[in-house]
DNA sequence: CGATCTTACGGGATTCGTAAACATA
DNA sequence: TATGTTTACGAATCCCGTAAGATCG
């Protein structure tokens, strides 16, 4: 006993019309199938519609009334209803992107104006953190993908692989280590290093790398800035690590980066989102630039060799 | 394959209760019925509107989307079916009342006045024409009512008799005329008589009582004025003949009105809708209060006797 | 008599409810 | 195991299309 929206699709086909079965025939109905349906209509407003005479069909005062009301109804509903419609595309809505503060500089922003380019109307905000914060984030809802190296025992998470970082040296371009030969953790161990302060995600990826490895290194200086490190190690005061994707934005003018030729000297980046929970539809797409371009930074790596 | 007022209705339970069950019985809907209508939705949608966990329902990014879609749109709808209802009812809407001009000054007002108390959102529209401008109104539709004197002759009308309007005599108090006993046709013939204008209505009546009954009156004057009239007739010039119901606005001082004791000197009142065209609702209780009205005056007729 | 809407009625699709299966805490 | 959702399936309902009926020009 209640109102359907084919009755009120009807309704303004008639109203149109002034016909039946003209109305009909626009709405791939049989005329009496209509009719029937402008009689369920009439039912339930308890009011006639249309003065209905042999030769011609008009609106009644009621009908009229309920022209104006069914146009908006219908115009709002479709309104409403391609919105959903945009958002469900990826093409509207507001994406949260967690990056780990070495992906926020270098990889993500690529992606983000690509995506951006693609999805003008979505609304992309970026957030970097520490990969913890950014899965943290990611748990709690207040983002719907992080891109930050994989993490262990999760299986709450859907972590796609997107690309590796390798962990590489920096010394000034005149260093031994600078030569064009493979660089592995016994040679850089002599040297004296600089590394980031204990916070710092690099820190942690490159102490990781070092238990794993069994690697002990002299740290002659603990730094808070990148900025820093380069400085002593312009300075010739000592040799540093640093995971590749940190280059991007670093002035290497005298200065060199060589990967560390261990089979494991490199993490993972992922694009993580929540298992659980149906991810934005903006993420869909967003996740597929991720690849695209995760797919050209294997195919033409950085390389820094001395010029 | 299009979406249904149900499954809104549904989608909005669920995202009320978060639970499927609860809302199964809020829907009075057992609830596997109540999840196929979830699942219809999201089909149409292309899109899952909640994360279903066996111990907790939840919605997503979509889910949360259309609730704000779903809220406006159901809020819209109710709003204007209520708006509709309203005007089925007769408690909203407009009424345009074409009434002869004795019946706009007289009987007409008091029939708004109580309308318009009992439904004042009702935008009541009076234009006094002429009986026939009355009846032209109504067939083209730029009025919904008239109040006028039954037209002959006319199978696309409807009229309600409302009430008699009698012919009487006006006179001085001091007139022979005016002592208490039955005036007939023979009785005013021997004076001299004032008359109105060839257009008015009044005078159509007259003329047609006139024939009617054989008549033939001496029209002394003819002027264009009620007030005119009387000032004849107070000056003692002439007598005249007037409707009852135009006496209602009038100052009557020094004057008589005198029922014209024929069985047919009189005319009916009606309220003439069109046969064709249903009304707007508003006419039917309109139609009750002018009936409640007119049954008021035959119970307490206005009498003019000389003091 | 022809055009148009209404009524009558049988068939098919949709939707419902019951019962069983399934999934997690 | 207990709670809550999904799947399966028979049944009721709703809606449509065809055919006959009614009405007016």
């Amino acid at each position: 006993m209640n109102i359907s929206l084919r009755q009120i699709e009807v309704f303004l086909a008639v109203a149109d019309t002034l016909s039946f079965s003209k109305a009909a025939r626009q709405c791939h109905l049989s005329q009496p199938a209509l009719s029937a349906n402008v009689k369920r209509l009439e039912a339930v407003l308890e009011a006639r519609l249309f003065d209905r005479h042999t030769r011609k069909v008009s609106l009644t005062a009621v009908g009229r009334e309920f022209l104006q009301v069914a146009k908006t109804l219908t115009e709002n509903m479709n309104a409403s209803l391609e919105r959903v419609q945009d958002f469900v595309a990826g093409k509207r809505g507001r994406l949260v992107v967690a990056a780990a503060p070495s992906m926020a500089a270098s990889f993500v922003p690529e992606v983000i104006a690509a995506f951006s380019k693609l999805h003008p109307n979505v609304d992309v905000r970026l957030h970097d953190e520490l990969s913890d914060v950014c899965i943290q984030m990611l748990r709690s809802g207040s983002a719907d993908v992080a891109i930050a190296p994989q993490t262990p025992n999760t299986q709450d998470l859907q972590q796609v692989a997107l690309f590796r970082d390798h962990l590489g040296v920096i010394c000034r371009s005149d260093h031994p280590l600078a030569l064009p030969s493979a660089v592995g953790w016994r040679a850089i161990q002599p040297f004296a290093h600089v590394v980031m302060n204990k916070d710092s995600g690099v820190r942690q990826f490159v102490d990781a790398q070092y238990a794993r490895h069994g690697v002990r290194l002299r740290p002659a200086f603990e730094v808070t800035h990148v900025g820093t490190m380069l400085g002593l190690i312009a300075a010739n005061l000592a040799i540093g690590e640093l995971p590749e994707s940190l280059l991007q934005n670093i002035d290497m003018t005298g200065l060199a980066f060589r990967r560390i030729s261990s089979a494991a000297a490199y993490r993972t980046i992922c694009a993580v989102t929540l298992r659980a929970s149906s991810p934005t539809p903006a993420v869909a797409p967003f996740m597929t630039i991720c690849k695209q371009f995760a797919a050209l930074r294997v195919a033409a790596p950085l390389v820094h060799l001395p010029t």
